[in-house]
DNA sequence: TTTGAAAAATGCGAAGC
DNA sequence: GCTTCGCATTTTTCAAA
């Protein structure tokens, strides 16, 4: 699994703005031939370095309390925490993090009862959870997926 | 821009496990015409409820150091630091959240050096910040974007 | 809004450079 | 590893229910 070159990446700039560019439209883009691209593109897959994918906006499909959850484990019981907490739907994103929380997740609900239902019911009773701080998003600013610079 | 009824929902389903599926292919398993498909889609994109794109793999792509960064600013001036934090390459999600910060934002960097000239350099330099906690992430977990429960 | 059918574009596999 | 060339699939467009 080697480096990108600078095709790879110019093929990810692309995709970054649209992920429905065709093949034969990037390849016109960087001059060369749309075997080419494919090649590149399926060996990016295979690879892990990147996949297609839909991002919904939470809200439009009636998901409207959006949260930051900080979390403090006992030593030794974050790696079992972190396993349950990737089972459950709500949760997005799910890290461990040197700094104040030992584990950070990102969770979307339907609403605050579903939250509070979340927090006071399933994480309560998660085993090794020292505490929680829960923070709430009021307005979104900034949510891209655009990391390559062109 | 009217509610989403339950074949919006399959298709969304559908394509939140593979953004490459065709409209033929979720024609036939929801068993309607693929211009059904196709005509729903080109609505949800035009209201804005998802869109095409990819998600690459920081660490493949050379980005080796992630970070969520909670900030404590001044108050009345959040709104014009988040608009700042925003125009960052760096930096792929910002939010006003409830809770112990007013701002929270994610952002990917190369290493360390650039993670430590962003906070020192660049937010040190923001008016209107009085507080700045930063968790480097050790172990990501879940990232997932399948939002719609099947 | 959904369907069906034909034209245009895109994607795919194989062969050669 | 890149390109070209047929063939299959998908997308687009549009008329009609």
């Amino acid at each position: 699994m080697g480096k990108l070159d600078d095709i790879d990446l110019a093929i990810l700039g692309f995709l970054q703005e649209n992920g429905k560019r065709s093949y034969t439209e990037i390849a016109k883009l960087l001059h060369v031939s749309e075997g080419t691209i494919r090649t590149r593109i399926n060996r990016m897959l295979k690879d892990g370095v990147f996949e297609f994918i839909i991002h919904m906006d939470p809200n439009k499909i009636g998901l409207n309390v959006q949260a930051i959850i900080g979390i403090t484990t006992k030593l030794g019981q974050q790696e079992q925490i972190a396993r349950t907490l990737n089972s459950f739907q709500e949760v997005r994103f799910v890290g461990a993090f040197s700094g104040q929380h030992d584990l950070i997740l990102q969770a979307y609900f339907k609403n605050n009862d579903e939250l509070v239902h979340f927090v006071n019911k399933e994480l309560a009773k998660m085993e090794g959870i020292l505490s929680v701080d829960v923070s709430i998003e009021l307005k979104q600013y900034k949510d891209s997926f655009s990391y390559i610079v062109k």
